[in-house]
Order: C-alpha cells, then structure tokens, then sequence
DNA sequence: CCCGGTCTCCGCCGTACGGCGGAGGCGGCC
DNA sequence: GGCCGCCTCCGCCGTACGGCGGAGACCGGG
C-alpha cells in the first residue's frame, strides 16, 4: 500500500527537488505534478492521490484557493501546504481550510516525508519552527486573564449566565432552567451586581471575553 | 550542548521507560525526577532543566497545574506534555498554558526524541494523533462560513454591528459614531431585520459566533 | 430625469428589561 | 436554636429597546 502523491508548485525546480526527496523514501509514489492551483485540482481529481503537497503561493490560483475546492468536493485528498514563509496570515488561513500539514520549505527532507505519511494516515502535522505560533493563538485569547470576580458567582447564576449569553431571554432561560421568570430576574440582576455590568449585552461581552463560553461551543 | 531533561510522572515504572528512552538517545542527560506536580515544580527550580517532560494527569498538583506555575515564574523551562488520552479538554488546556510540546504515550519513542529536541530548540511539536483536532479547532471558527446574509449589511450597519458587539447602548454607538440616537436605532433595526434576529443579544452572539469580532481583539 | 439604495433623523407605542424592596423555604454551620 | 447563603418567587416603576411608518438629503445608474 505505497502513497500515492501529487506535487504543485509553480517552480519546476522545486518540483524536481519535491519528487527526488518523495521518490527517495519508500513507500511514496508519485502520480502527478501540477505548476498552479488550477492545475493541482484538475491533477488531483484526475489521479486521486492519497495526499496532495501543495505550494500556498502559486500565480493564478493560489495553494489556499485549491485546497479550499478540493476540500469543499467529494472524496478530498489529504493536503500537505508548503510554503516559503510562515507568516501568522498563511497559517492561520491553512489551518482553517483544514490540511492535514503545513510545512516551510526549510525543513529538512525528513519532515517532508513524515508529514507525507501522517497525512496519508488521516493525522496531521505542523512544523515545529511555526507550532509555538499556533499554542500561542490558544495562550493569547483566554483563561491566563482569568474573569475578575467570576467565581462569586453562585453555580445558578453560571447556569443563568451561559444561557443569557446564548441569546436567550428571561423566558426563555426560565423555561430553559425549568424555573419562574422572577426568579431568573433575579439571578439576571445579581448576575450583573455582582459583575459591575449594566445589561444582559455586557453579560455576553463579558462571557465570550473571559472564556466561559467560546465560539463554535454549542 | 547535551538537553538537560527533568521527567515528571506519578508511575515509577513509567518514568523508568521514559528515562532508558531519553538517555538511548544522544545529547539528552536525566538530570532529574518528580512524581507529583509539586515535586516537578521544586526539581525544575532547583535543576533548571531545558525541558521538563511532564504527565499530565497527577495526584496531588495535576500536570496542568505545574506547568502554570513554572511557565508564570521566572526562567521557565521548555515543557513537553505527556498524556494518556488526548481529550480535548486536555489539549485545549494544555495549549493554552502554552506547552512547548504535546505527546500521547502511545506515540513511538522517537516522538518523544523529536519533540524533546524540538523543545530544547524553542520550537513546538503536537502529537499528529491530535494535531488534526487543533487544526479542526481553526476551521470550527469559520470566516469560511460567514453567515450568508452578513454580507447585505451596508458599512454602516457593519460599523454598528461591531460597537454594539462591544456591548455599548444605543446613545454610546450614537457618540462614538458620531450620529443621533435615532439613527443608531434605524441602523439596529436594519441588521436585525437583515439578519433575522430577535434583540441585541442575539446580535452579540452572532458577532462572535461568526467570526466579526473576537475574543481578546478590541 | 427619476428611481433605488444609503444615511440621516423623527414620533408613537408596546414590551422586555433592570433596579428596588420584600418574602418564604431549605440547607449548612456554629 | 439561630444565622447565613442560596434558590425560589412577587410587585412596582422607570427606561431602554425594538417595530412601525414616514421624511429629507445625497448619489449613482438606468
């Protein structure tokens, strides 16, 4: 069960690089090159490679562009991006089309190979020279601010507060909590004493800033 | 320049394994050893390791914990965190102390080599097990899917969008956006309409949730 | 030229919200 | 037993909010 791999990038010296480094390991087989994003998708629907090493700064169609419709279609491949820089901007923006590798093209071969073979493998792997960027984008949002008084909250008021910050009115986080509309009120307005806020809005601020709810949890 | 290396782990056979594996490997010296998080804290302090290899799941100070405090003090070693089971629980809060490296125990000695060496270096290597879910924690935040009808707010409903995010009433928009009252009302009640929903708060909820204002980016 | 969209404002009106004070029940702690 | 904190509710009241309709000004395009 070799590795089937397609190669994109717009330099055909680094392609040659690419796949000498690629065809040197065992196990790897390339099936296809491809000179821009254009390419890389019409290449990769052809050949359906196990894994996709794509260039992010192609002319034409980008790297990011492509594995944004590759991603998007049936039975995707998996994709290692390579890129010259790591800029926070690159990044951030492979991250969250989901590839399963992001590499600079200073790494040693080695790496090359291993993020070919995890990716294959339905794993993933990003280079350790721009990891701390990444550990660092979960260090700089939360948590290390810890909410001033937040723990005087009493565990009905945290409840009261989650959903409050959900959107929900005060009936309908009575309803919610199975309790009176009064007495959520009251919770609602020791809530804010207790915080030093002014309405319910602020309670939202105050809960996606601190970390007690964050985007994407449900 | 050997890696000087404190292990940290509550199993005397484990910390047993990782000490042959470390020391199999050139360039890396043992200099030390805990069994709880308190114990990891005082070793690392006293010996100044480059890295201390730290299990997460402890009696007494968990690893978490350890971690914390070193990495608040001052001169903080580089910390590669061991872990059973790679929850997300664990990963999220394990980067955000801000860890240097993240390994399951089920990972191939030469992991542990790597991410020990990579620490040493500055940089960061997570496990390729979990790597995908970090990555998935990136694509969960979209931008990639901006909520459809965002997009038919005018600049101004934007800039409204965004203030009233920040929690301010209807007169604070009105003075920071230099306007009337009245206007900021209109303009309210225009993204609400357009984006179907019922009060403020859900409009709160929304920037978050959609990416248009984030936590910790005034 | 007139039409449509945007930005700016106005008034009216119903309501959800938040502040205030008060009350009863229940459990823990001294 | 007495005290205190939490949870549960109630009423009163002022206000910010949101829906509704309307208006004038500007600007661009058909």
């Amino acid at each position: 069960m070799t590795i089937r791999l397609v190669i994109a990038d717009d330099h055909a010296m680094i392609r040659a690089g690419l796949r000498l480094v690629a065809e040197n390991a065992h196990g790897i087989e390339v099936v296809g090159e491809a000179a821009d994003g254009g390419e890389a998708v019409a290449v990769t629907r052809r050949e359906r490679p196990d894994v996709l090493l794509l260039d992010l700064a192609m002319p034409d169609v980008d790297g990011l562009e492509a594995a944004r419709t590759l991603l998007a279609g049936p039975a995707p491949p998996r994709i290692v991006m390579l890129t010259t820089f790591g800029s926070d901007e690159n990044l951030h923006r492979a991250l969250r089309t989901g590839v399963n590798g992001f590499l600079l093209k200073s790494s040693p071969p080695e790496h090359l190979i291993e993020a070919i073979r995890v990716a294959a493998a339905g794993d993933g792997l990003i280079d350790p020279a721009v990891t701390m960027r990444v550990v660092a984008s979960f260090a700089a949002r939360p948590v290390l601010a810890p909410p001033p008084e937040l723990d005087t909250l009493t565990e009905r008021e945290r409840d009261v507060l989650h959903l409050l910050a959900r959107g929900l009115s005060n009936r309908e986080i009575a309803a919610e909590a199975g309790v009176g509309e009064a007495t959520v009120r009251t919770h609602v307005a020791q809530i804010l004493r207790k915080l030093g806020l002014r309405d319910r809005v602020q309670a939202v601020v105050l809960a996606y800033e601190s970390g007690i709810v964050r985007p994407g949890e449900p």
